[in-house]
DNA sequence: TCACGTCAGTTCCGTTTTAGAACCAATGGA
DNA sequence: TCCATTGGTTCTAAAACGGAACTGACGTGA
C-alpha cells in the first residue's frame, strides 16, 4: 500500500495516520498544545529540520489541523494556531502520554505530571462509553458495518471468531 | 534530532511514539486487535512489504508491545500476540478512531461502527479525569514538573503564559 | 544609506527508509 | 522427487530525512 491512499481507505484509523502517523506531526502538535505557534519556535524546540518542518506545517494547515492567523503586518508574519479539528486530537494526545507515563517511563516516574484544573488533583485520563459511562476496556465493543461503508464489509479476522471478549 | 533519541527524551509522549509512531506500526496494532496474528496474514491484509512486517514485528517484540507464542512444533511456527502493554494501546486506537470518525469520515458516516457489549449501544470513548470522574477537554489541566524530570524544567511555553485555559 | 538582524521559508546534497520483487530455508504431503 | 506452506532475507530504485547554506521581505541603528 502506497502512503497516499491510507486517506481513502474505509477506516478511520488509517484515515486518522494519514494526517498524524508519521515521524514528526504528533511532536509539532505537542508544540501546538503547549501554544507553540512559530516557524522558528517550533524548529528550535524540535531540532527538526526546517523544510520537514515546513511541510508538516502545510499539511496540517491543508488538513484543517492548524490554521495560519496574521499576527503582524509590514513584514506580514503568520503563526499557526489549532482549529477545533486539531483541539480535538487532544484525547489523542492524553492516550499517548498516559501510556508512555505507564510503560515507558524511568523508574521514578514520568517527568511530567498533569493535574486536572477542575479538582486539583494530579490525574489521567479514563475512558468511557459515551452512552452508559462505564469503564472501556481492550475487549468491550465489538465491530459492525456503517453507513460509510461503501459496500464493503468487515475484516474476516473481526467476525470469523465471533469477537470474543478475552 | 535524530529518531533514535526519541526513547531517551523526558516526554511520555516522544516515548510512545517512539515505539507507535511510524507510517506502519499503528496499523499492524489494528490488525493485532482484530485478532490477526501470523506473518503471512498480516501482509496480505496490510498489504505491507515483506521486509518492513518483519522490521515492525521484531521491534514490537523488543518493546514488549507484543510476544511470539509457538503454536506448532516441527516446523516450528510462531504467532505474534498482543501484551498487556500491548493491550493498554487500546485507548490510542479507540482515540484515533473516534477522531476519524469526526473528521475524516464520508458525509454519510463512518465506515465501522463500535457497540459496547455491556450497554448494547453504538458508543465512543469519552475522557474522564481519574480522579474526579469529569469530562477532560483540550485545555483542562495543567503541567508539572514530575519525579522522573532528572534536572530538567517545563518546557517554557507551558509556563511563560500560566497556561491559561482557552 | 548601508550593514546587520529577524522571520519564514526554499534549495542542495548525502544518508536512511521504504516499496516491490525475487530469493531462501525448514518442513510436510502427493 | 516435486510442490506447497510459512516466515522470513536480500536486492534495487524511489522517496523521505538531516544538515547546512541561501533567499527575500522587512525593520533598526550608526
Amino acid at each position: 500500500m502506497r502512503w497516499e491512499e491510507l486517506d481513502r481507505q474505509p477506516c478511520s484509523l488509517a484515515r486518522s495516520l494519514s494526517i498524524v502517523g508519521d515521524r514528526w506531526t504528533l511532536l509539532v502538535l505537542r508544540e501546538c498544545f503547549l501554544r507553540v505557534r512559530r516557524f522558528e519556535e517550533f524548529e528550535q524546540r524540535l531540532g527538526i529540520a526546517r523544510h520537514v518542518l515546513a511541510d508538516r506545517l502545510k499539511k496540517l494547515t491543508d488538513a484543517g489541523v492548524l490554521e495560519k492567523v496574521p499576527y503582524r503586518e509590514r513584514p506580514r508574519r503568520e503563526e499557526y494556531r489549532l482549529t477545533e479539528k486539531g483541539l480535538d486530537l487532544y484525547p489523542v494526545m492524553l492516550s499517548l502520554l498516559d501510556w508512555g507515563d505507564k510503560w515507558m517511563a524511568e523508574p521514578e516516574g514520568p517527568p511530567v505530571l498533569r493535574r486536572h484544573k477542575a479538582c486539583g488533583h494530579v490525574a489521567h485520563a479514563v475512558h468511557t462509553c459515551s452512552e452508559c459511562g462505564e469503564v472501556l476496556g481492550a475487549r468491550d465493543m465489538t465491530v459492525e458495518i456503517g453507513p460509510g461503508a461503501k459496500g464493503g464489509e468487515l475484516p474476516p479476522a473481526a467476525t470469523a471468531k465471533g469477537n470474543p471478549s478475552k
